[in-house]
DNA sequence: TATTAGCACTCGGGATGAATGAGTGCTAAT
DNA sequence: ATTAGCACTCATTCATCCCGAGTGCTAATA
């Protein structure tokens, strides 16, 4: 028993009335919304048929059919065939949007994320990008303040990373440029998990004086170390969760999962240049009935590469969402490339 | 019918008690937690006389009492009369919470909000410091990548604020200081709203040739005279508010309130150097039933303050949370301070 | 005069059960 | 291969009833 033409059409259809609809599918409903000269009694054999294929599934007995994972998997594969093309006008939506963000690789995550989030109607995620050889090539120390002063670390890809801490001594002309040749001696190329209690103590020795007082200075060079392997991850538009009576049971934990920054770079890490789409039941760890995550990766240039994914309800319209956050992501990482350079 | 000694007392058993247990507080159940030698009858009527003050009221005839707005009015500020002492473990915590933070405003600020919502379970808003005197003294302008610039807008108060921008043509060396030079030459000190497009062809007019093409520059510099008035707010730890019942109903547009730049600003800022705290119902336009934003200025020095507010269901532990949050703002006081120098 | 025991009363919430109706699978006719 | 017809299932809705927590009031008590 194949998947022949009308059984692909009836996919279709049913897919597209729960997502507008929200509610289980029955034959008759789909029999009026299907222009093919078939009587729902036929489409009742089929939708058994597409029962017993795994595609769809019933809450209960008398109801409707609604689409499994596994049917919206098909329904999704099937449609990524045919290319979209986002009209002009929706592009230059997008464009003026995107224009309206600030040039920090940060706050550009942040700001895209919460922008599409509004623009969409969906919860967006979005990391900063990240170098996938995450090794720091070298530092830099650039006093910004009387007392502050901020670190750079530029990875070998070309990604910049910063962070600024405040010490409780007023700078002097070449504490700065000391500081980063120390961090620049003791932690090029060095791995997290390398740093240890002895490599610290030589780095303050060879400060001399200013030694100890720096330290808030050589912690934010370690953070940096530790951060710039692990991108920064932005979870904005979480009220738009909050419409979906489908998720409504199962929000708490669902929230908690998307916010968890450790949880989420994991499921986010598997990337290509495919728009990814996973289904809430096959998260792993903690599954989230209902629910879908599509996103995307960014690429922004110099090796450097984040993902931006857009979270909501498995009855999204795909055909809407995709090509728009694949055009996002696209702006997003061509507004990126470049930034790295310094 | 005055508040005599007893009546007090009963007021904060029934307010703790239900802070505790989130139903409504009925005479048995106070009789029991309430040490004095009284029966529940009298207890009934000395309730009775609560409600006729204003201070209690009953979701419906057969439940117990539950604190009005007006009620934890009253309980809050007679609990504030007695000045907190917060243990020295408690603020070692905190210290090292705080410590974490970057010392960006803009990060500080938005790390500040997600780290003390983690830390009290409540969700946490807070802006970056604002200064009274919001005209821009003047711009400098720096280059920071080969297409890109931050341009630097210091207040008539000594803060700065800054935005990125990216332009699509390579900079020369002295781009950035002609720019800067335009800037300070047309909007030192103007008003937002004395910006006009006569102004702007003025200015991209004087950039000669490049001036069209340095637009994204001076549009950063427009958007930080804009927000220069206006500060940034961050909205963190939303999941906190899904755990309470009482909230439930009124999620959404609580949420949506809370999220809303606009509305919240206006909500933050009549400032003051005491704790404020405000119920819900007692909102302007859209009233939260049952929650609650306590909210406290912090002083960053050089006439630039901000606000960090803790917001949550009204039945909140007011004791643990007021000196927590009076004891962070006054560490992003100090850490913001300083920051400003440059 | 303040307190308390006792009691009638109120009313939300949970349990029960019948009616409704949407939707199904199956069978027999086309 | 399709379809009309029909018996069957089961979530949902609504009305009803009951229980019990909690109240206010009255009359007795210290």
């Amino acid at each position: 028993m194949a998947m022949d033409d009308r059984k692909q059409r009836i996919m279709m259809a049913i897919v597209s009335l729960y997502s507008a609809e929200g509610e289980p599918v029955g034959s008759n409903l789909l029999c009026q919304h299907f222009d093919m000269a078939v009587s729902s009694a036929t489409l009742r054999n089929e939708m058994a048929a597409l029962t017993r294929l795994g595609l769809l599934e019933q809450p209960h007995t008398s109801a409707g059919r609604v689409p499994t994972a596994k049917g919206y998997r098909y329904y999704v594969d099937t449609l990524l065939q045919n290319p979209f093309t986002l009209p002009q006008r929706d592009k230059d939506a997008l464009d003026a949007t995107f224009r309206t963000l600030d040039y920090d690789p940060e706050k550009m995550a942040q700001g895209a994320a919460k922008a599409l989030s509004d623009l969409l109607g969906y919860a967006v995620i979005a990391t900063t990008p990240q170098a996938d050889d995450m090794s720091i090539a070298h530092f830099e120390v650039l006093q910004v303040g009387r007392y502050t002063a901020a670190v750079l670390a530029v990875t070998a890809a070309g990604g910049v990373r910063t962070r600024v801490a405040k010490v409780d001594f007023e700078l002097a002309e070449g504490d700065a440029g000391a500081i980063a040749r120390v961090l620049n001696g003791h932690l090029r190329f060095v791995a997290e998990a390398d740093v240890d209690s002895a490599l610290i103590r030589r780095m303050v020795d060879s400060l001399g004086a200013n030694g100890p007082r720096s330290w808030p200075l050589l912690s934010a060079a370690l953070t940096l170390l530790g951060e710039v392997g692990r991108p920064n991850i932005y979870f904005e538009g979480q009220k738009h969760l909050l419409q979906w009576p489908e998720l409504e049971n199962s929000l708490r934990p669902l929230i908690e999962t998307l916010d968890d920054t450790a949880r989420m770079e994991k499921l986010l890490r598997p990337r290509s240049g495919h728009t990814t789409v996973l289904f809430g039941d096959e998260f792993p760890e903690a599954p989230a009935p209902g629910m879908c995550l599509v996103s995307r990766q960014y690429l922004a240039g110099g090796g450097l590469s984040g993902v931006i994914a857009v979270a909501g309800p498995a009855r999204m319209p795909y055909r809407e969402v995709i090509p728009r956050l694949e055009y996002f992501s696209e702006l997003l990482g061509q507004g990126m490339s470049g930034m790295a350079a310094h």
